[in-house]
Formats: C-alpha cells, sequence, structure tokens
DNA sequence: TACAACAGTAGAGTATAGTCTATAGTTGAT
DNA sequence: ATCAACTATAGACTATACTCTACTGTTGTA
C-alpha cells in the first residue's frame, strides 16, 4: 500500500510517518521495475510497527529507545542474545515506570487527604 | 535560602529553578526591607514542590499538568470541590499510564518469546 | 578596597518530536 | 488532454523543556 492508505489504516498523519522512517523506525520499498515514480510501499508489518509505536510512546518511551525495540523484534542486525538484552533492559525501565506512577498515586491520595481535611 | 542553597538540597540547576519559577510552579519571596539587592528567598516548602516536580516529571506529567497539582494543593485560587476535580483527573490519568505500561510489558514479552522461538 | 563568588534579567541555543510549506513530478478518472 | 488527487524531497516552523551566555549588580572575606 501507499502512504496515503498507511497513514488512513493507522490514524498517523503522512508528515508522522515519513519522519517516522527518516528517523529508522519503519522501512517502504520502492519498485525497481516500475521507473516512473519513486513511491515507496508499505506492508502489513508496517502497520504493527506504527500501532506498536503508537503504544510506546504513550508509555514514555522515546524515538530511539522504539528504534531499539523494533530492531530487536524485527531486525536481523543483533544477535539473539543481545535482542534479549535490550528487551529485558525495557521491562525493566516499564517496571520503574510502574514504581513511580505508584509512589505518585499514593502522593496525590495524600494531597487529597490535606485538601479534604483543609491541611492545605 | 537563596537559590544557590536551593540548589544543592534539591540537586536542580539554578537554571532550571529559574526556569520553573518563570513557569509558575514555584515562588521566591523578595525581602523589601532590603533595598540594595533583589535576591529572592526560598522555603522549605519550596524544597518539597521541586521534590514532588522531579518526580511528576519522570512520570510524564507536562510542566503545565505539574503547575495544576501544585495549585491544587497550596495554593487558594480554587475552591475544595475544584481541587479534588483536578487531584482525581490526575488520579485516572495514572491509572491510564499504568494500564498503558502493563500492555507494553505484555507485548514486549510477546516479543521476547518470538526472539526466542526464532519467530522474528 | 579588591575580588571571587554569588545574585538578577534578558535572550539565545539545544534536543525531541513532530507539523507544515514549497516545489516538482505522477496517476487516474473524465 | 486535462486536472484533481496523490507522491517525493527539502527545509522551515512549532511546542516543550530545558540549558547556556552575556551582562550587570551585590556580598563577604582577605
Amino acid at each position: 500500500m501507499l502512504i496515503n492508505e498507511l497513514s488512513k489504516k493507522t490514524g498517523i498523519s503522512i508528515h508522522t510517518i515519513r519522519f517516522y522512517e527518516k528517523s529508522g523506525l519503519i522501512e517502504g520499498k520502492q519498485d525497481p521495475s516500475v521507473k516512473s515514480n519513486k513511491y515507496f510501499h508499505y506492508d502489513e508489518v508496517t502497520i504493527e510497527k506504527l500501532e506498536f509505536i503508537s503504544d510506546a510512546k504513550s508509555v514514555g518511551f522515546t524515538i530511539k529507545e522504539i528504534g531499539q525495540i523494533i530492531d530487536a523484534w524485527y531486525n536481523r542486525k543483533y544477535t539473539k542474545k543481545q535482542k534479549l538484552e535490550i528487551l529485558d533492559d525495557k521491562l525493566i525501565s516499564l517496571e520503574q515506570k510502574m514504581k513511580e506512577i505508584k509512589e505518585m498515586k499514593k502522593q496525590i491520595l495524600q494531597f487529597k487527604d490535606d485538601v479534604v481535611n483543609d491541611r492545605c
């Protein structure tokens, strides 16, 4: 599919898709047999990747980190061991985020308590 | 205390503290009886606030959101009801973040599984 | 009193993650 | 053949959250 269809299927704007492509997160293929244009074609895996990118962004991963994860998943540039290291590293950072959110929840509940009891 | 001491006690740079002050998150007081300088003085509550800002930033709250929470906590510009609304809103957003992180954990565990079983 | 260390303001610069504009070429329906 | 709709590239612009520089004035110790 071309970029317009990809954009419609994922809800991600064409500009942002191109930005992700430039950043190395996704990759379209040009058809060398077609000489008249340089249109990029995208497959179903690109849709999966874009959906993953959206989810990963909302948990606070940076483009760079998301790139690492995608490479650990789809790419042949890492050994099995390296891939598992990257993924474990991200799991640890998710555990950390989880912990911080729990702490923040406690803190805000304390604030609520202070408000309710006129301590602020 | 002056800004240098505040910076040392919190580990937040003087520049960043000034940035937070400009953004309305914290507030120093000038001593009107001293005419020779315009130094700002900070109290213990400012230390608490800066520590909170650090924590809130790492769970992904923006400066604007952090400002709202701090106002709901310390400020007199909201009614009790408004304060509780703001804090409940943030609690909901923390629950949402937690959910997303749990999903992301599942996803990355799936990636690990794919790597281990040579499915990618 | 000299001067290093500190204070303030204003504004420029950086990194991240987009978002938009300009320009030029391509495709497909009429 | 025309023309709206699409595609590509390059680069400018925006928002957020700092981070740094330049400049000026103040304080406190030798």
